[in-house]
DNA sequence: TCAAATATGTGAAATGCTTCACAAGAAAAT
DNA sequence: ATTTTCTTGTGAAGCATTTCACATATTTGA
């Protein structure tokens, strides 16, 4: 009988996925500092993690160790980089040219993990048609529009919470699938759309609680 | 007997932290709608979370609700403020005054949620003497000795990866216990100390994992 | 006043994630 | 060549978090 059943989908955990960019990092500053491998323990040690941790993270994904002598730094990385979809570039487009949207289009950290802002927008009409970084930004009104005309692949929102929703929705109607936003409200998009949020304060209130609480801390996220 | 067993301290999970900040930002735009009372229902609706882990979360410190009616919003809003200890404010130090940090100074809603940055700090003498929002940038050379004399309960790390150890231990020694950091490493602190660490790419890094994959995500952070 | 509807607070069950512990494989040492 | 050491990969156990389900309390409507 020639039924297969579908190969099955691991459901792989965001806190997994978070640890595959914490060992990224990890394997690419062992990369500069020359180590060929690297074992379980040493991984761990340098992300504050445990080395069952670091194993069971890998395995999700294949063996990619030898017993005795652990992971070899340069062909992990390149691995990891090719789980997490980083191993080329995207086409990034940033809405809101603001205090942290320009500070988000000079984030080197973005780009060197090949994520390439290549178009601005905004809806202050002094801010259309300025340049930031050889980029000249574009008026909001064509946002739609010009998303699908230029490929962008996500979409970075850093506007004011009040109007993040409307931002949003064109670019839901542009057929963008993965979303970062900024502002601090909770978006709604379509099951079909990956939306992130970054919530710069939430960091802030976590250490408030930590001191009035005297809260020990478990591990470091 | 006089032997009493000390109060239990409940361990909070880090996730029932976070979601008080989601309900503490929902609360407050509920109180300027005008609203009075709110469900567990409602609240959940408003983050996209279920009712049960709103009742949950909240159950930890005590009962603020009424059945068949909901929770006040005000008095809600006041208490879940009490908890995280943000019903008071913050005296926050930058470090480091470059794409990041300056536009953390100018982000509002810091302020808004009564962390105050009130001293700026770089090596760059070009920056050293000049004036953000009204605050002069102090030379990080003095950095422990200032933390110490302003009395300043947080600080937040902004400056490359490659230097922010040694800013980092500076700032230990000036007896701070909350450190909310920006650079893409792993740093060591004491154990009394509470690290947060803000990592920006990791939420693009998560979304490139998704469009890659094509994976479902459960929920949004 | 009473019934119906609403909604909390919470043990218990279910689910999910992390750590343990060890067999198995590979390298290093003798 | 053989033993010792090292380290992975992984079921299973342990632990943590989320969801369920319901007793209980309050409001609303008739």
């Amino acid at each position: 009988m020639a039924s297969d059943s579908l190969p099955e989908k691991k459901r792989i955990s965001e806190s997994t996925i978070h640890r595959l960019s914490l060992y990224y990092r990890a394997l690419s500053v062992l990369e500069k500092e020359g180590f060929e491998t690297v074992s379980s323990k040493g991984l761990a040690k340098r992300e504050k993690l445990t080395p069952a941790q670091v194993r069971k993270d890998l395995s999700f994904f294949g063996s990619f160790g030898t017993r005795g002598l652990g992971y070899p730094v340069v062909e992990l990385r390149e691995k990891i980089s090719q789980i997490l979809g980083i191993d080329r570039s995207w086409r990034v487009a940033l809405v809101g040219v603001g205090n942290i949207g320009s500070a988000l289009v000079s984030y080197k950290e973005f780009q060197k993990q090949g994520f390439k802002i290549v178009k601005l927008f905004d809806n202050d009409q002094r801010k259309i048609g300025s340049n930031h970084k050889g980029i000249v930004v574009s008026d909001i009104k064509n946002l739609a529009n010009e998303l699908e005309l230029d490929n962008i692949e996500m979409v970075v929102v850093a506007v004011p919470a009040t109007v993040a929703q409307y931002v949003v929705d064109d670019i839901v109607k542009a057929g963008i699938k993965a979303i970062l936003n900024f502002a601090p409200v909770n978006l709604k998009v379509p099951d079909d759309v990956f939306l992130r949020n970054e919530n710069m304060s939430m960091e802030l209130e976590y250490l408030s609680f930590a001191l009035v609480n005297d809260h020990i801390p478990k591990r470091v996220r």
